[in-house]
DNA sequence: GAATTCGGAAACCGATCGGTTTACTGTGGC
DNA sequence: GCCACAGTAAACCGATCGGTTTCCGAATTC
């Protein structure tokens, strides 16, 4: 454990590793004692616990998204850009301590849609929906938004279908994905005509 | 609350809407109580709260499957039925204190796919795509087997959907569904050319 | 009517919960 | 040298955790 980082950032991805690990109701001991951080200084660099699972969700985002979304550098066509997204799933998928997409399993902890933690939740939730969205109206699908919506339905059922290790069937998000793109006509390499 | 039923029964219905409403974390004090039942008399009836957790899971698999599958009655062809569960899911998905598939949720809080709620989630799952996989096979689906795991999938996503309390799209779940059986050729009414 | 069983109420156990407080150690500025 | 600050360790708070035990009342059995 690095002393080397601020305690705030100890904290957060301590935080961020054993609310994901363990649940949301890990103990703030247990979590301080992993960080190496007080709880006197944890407690006065958050309010309280739930601003810290909240915190601690934001500040994961970032760094899940640039492992989950294709850069900017990546010029294949909008279906590749897309699948690429559940290809990357896969792959965390297929690691045995795979546990969920950590915003929604929060959320289901949570239970409560107004806990700052499940506001992080859906604001992540829907930042995918958005990268759906944009790279869809980049192939001129005809109808974005539901198509984006039904996108990150079929993210977040590979990721469910992971957490009860239901008999894995490789690549079954990035299928279904590509069925829905098939259907709407969406192809390889393919851009909007304008 | 009723003092008809047995203590076991009492018990496990209290434990299927508590540990549903609150999380698997309420305490076993709590749970006693709503259920009118002393705990020396759960504790006597169940080994241990891990055991009533898989027990009240198991206890309410019938009457779920009843309120979301189609009964025997109901001739329509395999891809009415399919979308029937669909359509009753976004019933359930509509009443405001939905929190998720209680199968998935509890095996989300619960982390270790070796719990015992964690083994009996899977079999619930597991029953529902064997649902589907019946339905296609009458319908001739080409590769039932992707496809019911497909659908299982869409029925999941719908659920997290729901739970992170994402921007409402009425029936995305059947839309889905129902595009997927599109592509798959497995039209309206249609059985399975024998 | 006596004996036995069932089950609820509640005390009890050590551990842990979220959160606060005190006391102490280092490290920087000046 | 000295002061102020950041931060850790640990005690402390009342409440609750999963689980056990004791006690006692209300049935059931013969």
């Amino acid at each position: 454990m690095s002393t080397s980082a601020t305690p705030r950032e100890r904290l957060l991805d301590a935080a961020g590793e054993l609310f994901y690990r363990d649940g949301v109701n890990i103990g703030v001991d247990a979590l301080c004692k992993a960080a190496g951080v007080s709880k006197k200084s944890m407690y006065q660099l958050f309010r309280s616990k739930d601003e810290l699972i909240a915190e601690s969700l934001a500040s994961r985002g970032p760094a899940y998204q640039t492992m989950l979304y294709p850069g900017a550098e990546d010029d294949r066509g909008p279906r590749e850009r897309i699948l690429t997204v559940f290809d990357r799933q896969d792959a965390m998928v297929a690691s045995d301590n795979y546990l969920g997409c950590p915003y929604v399993s929060t959320a289901v902890e949570l239970k409560n849609p107004e806990h700052p933690g499940s506001v992080v939740a859906r604001h992540f939730k829907q930042q995918l929906t958005d990268f759906f969205h944009r790279e869809l109206v980049k192939a001129g699908a005809e109808d974005p938004s539901t198509l984006a919506v039904q996108l990150t339905m079929i993210f977040d059922g590979a990721a469910a279908r992971a957490v009860v290790r239901a008999q894995p069937l490789g690549g079954i998000g990035a299928v279904t994905a590509a069925a829905l793109l098939d259907a709407a006509g969406i192809h390889a390499g393919e851009l909007a005509l304008s």
